[in-house]
DNA sequence: GTCTATATTAGGATAGAC
DNA sequence: GTCTATCCTAATATAGAC
């Protein structure tokens, strides 16, 4: 009933924007002309642009920090993993902006440099907790010196697949498909599973590329 | 002996700032000032600044079809992948501008467009060539869906390790060490090697982890 | 080839009326 | 809360002298 306050239409309209046109070639101007508002508006519900994208990244941040709250010593289970992931990649992929012009972004935005690395540490540190909980449930065998890099390499998917996925898929570029993202990430546990668990993740990885 | 001409100090300049601020933090007026030469004298060598852009990427264009020119019916040996992959890296991280804000310059610099989606289309086919003939050579045992999704993980390792990396070691942003890019490469391909293969690929891998 | 000076524009932001 | 009008600045680019 009660219709939708302007500061979150703002909000809204900036963040469809920014990941439609990438952040940087959308102005001010825009985002009031898409509104329908006038630029003075606008500075009236918020002092400047970098206040608009700051409190974006803020709720992207206090997205992600729920979603990695992953426990330290659980048993976790295949499928609680699939479910995490696949929220993650909506997540990355409906505030894709950040990471389209990573370096444009967190230079010309100073505040978002410490959160951003902190929650790259949170997320590498996520992976591997996951992993670490599989190789206890002896689900999965690995040297140290492999989760090393199975943990920088989910890190570094995590981070940059949408974009690199959107390369190629460039077509109605509203909706991601996080499938794809997942199934990729799959495919990467997928060497070092045991033989039980390799079965049962390459049939989940497989629904993933179906859609 | 002879001094080398301006309209090269401009392209040389231009790439070190690009590379160490992000191209689009790099005003025309930075790279006559680092030059010590007028804005004007600039624009004298170059029409505007997407000239320098365009030919920059020129440059990155060529180097990188040099470099995957991989002969499709040849038997690649461990060694020269290993080359291969220490040259791309070392390609890349010249041009890293590039990649740091991939969306923004593709979309300012309509030119690169096309020229940026067949390279990456290029590169994606040349690990598919090397990893073909690895599996016919029976070095690598490799499903047709896993060889797929390895391909992606490379093609997306090789376009962004970099841009990662340097979220990590932010010291000294002029030098980039390709080491620990081309380490990260192999071992994507090791769950997939034969077992004498495995164990060398195993020993060269932590021979790049040292330096 | 190189300079200085200046034009042009676009984007972020403010003032003040309604 | 919203508008119109306007200011300010920074960046690209040009003109014309040397």
């Amino acid at each position: 009933m009660g219709k939708v306050k302007t500061r979150d239409r703002i909000l809204d309209v900036s963040l469809q924007l920014f990941n439609r046109l990438g952040e940087p070639n959308v102005t001010t101007l825009l985002i009031s002309d898409e509104l329908e508002i006038s630029p003075g508006n606008l500075y009236y519900h918020f002092k400047s642009k970098s206040d608009i994208v700051e409190e974006l990244y803020g709720r992207f941040d206090h997205e992600m920090n729920d979603l990695l709250a992953v426990p330290e010593d659980a048993e976790i289970t295949l499928d609680q993993q699939n479910f995490f992931l696949h929220l993650l990649f909506e997540t990355v992929a409906r505030y894709r902006f950040i990471y389209q012009d990573l370096v444009n972004v967190l230079s010309r935005y100073d505040a978002l440099q410490s959160p951003f690395r902190r929650l790259l540490k949170r997320k590498q540190k996520a992976f591997r907790t996951i992993c670490e909980s599989f190789r206890h449930q002896e689900m999965m065998q690995i040297s140290g010196e492999e989760l090393a890099a199975l943990c920088e390499q989910l890190t570094l998917t995590a981070c940059y697949w949408t974009s690199y996925d959107s390369l190629s898929h460039l077509q109605e570029r509203d909706r991601v498909d996080p499938g794809r993202g997942v199934y990729q990430m799959l495919r990467l546990l997928l060497p070092y599973l045991g033989e039980p668990e390799r079965e049962q993740v390459q049939l989940i990885s497989r629904a993933y590329l179906a859609d």
